[in-house]
DNA sequence: GCATTATCAGAATTCCTTTTCATTTATCAG
DNA sequence: CTGATAAATGAAAAGGAATTCTGATAATGC
């Protein structure tokens, strides 16, 4: 094994902009929602008290990196989270949050 | 168990930050070097070629959120990951990396 | 036709990163 | 004590990137 090389440049830049999806209040909202189960777009939109517009731009790069799926109801998209992986890491943003208080 | 309220705002915000650390390639670099061991601030420049001003204001930043830990010995100062916990992280990061490939 | 969502463009704002340069502090060697 | 090295810090500037909003358009389903 050889843990003792370093990723890539190209893997360095990947793996940041992974993180950074989780690094913006409003992604992180509409993924704490989520958390609680599927919504449509306007559900979001209401919830967060922002524009359609904005709100469908984050959920497409939300989308892009494989954060959330969605499946189509008649009029309405509805938004879940993509696994349990999601979870996990959003759970470790809370525990050490947690720790710093 | 109420897992249903959403985060206050003032949370959202903690959190986001908190995430956003890892969401640079060079704070990335910086961590992943640490992984290795503990590293003085002079090898850090060298092995990523930086200027000592821009690693020393990273690693500031790296402290404030408790991502790492310094020890000086004599003129030097040698950084390392703060705990395991951190690694965790990195490792979610690596393995959502490499699910997507 | 109406509602829902995606998308695009433009604009304003804000934030981040890096560099340079300078200063300061601490430590070591002689 | 003096000179040299290591590191932290600060300010300022440049460049780039990200977020949000507005408004417009397109696609789809009812």
């Amino acid at each position: 094994m050889d843990e003792l090389t370093l990723p890539l440049e190209e893997e360095i830049v990947d793996i940041a902009d992974f993180f950074k999806v989780f690094g913006d209040p409003t992604r992180l909202k509409i993924l704490f929602l989520l958390e609680q189960g599927e919504r449509g777009v306007n559900s979001i939109c209401e919830e967060l008290g922002m524009q359609q517009s904005t709100i469908s731009q984050q959920l497409k790069l939300l989308r892009a990196r494989r954060l959330v799926r969605f499946r189509k109801d008649g009029r309405n998209v509805l938004y879940r989270l993509n696994d349990e992986h999601i979870h996990d890491i959003l759970a470790l943003g809370i525990e050490h949050y947690q720790e710093l208080q």
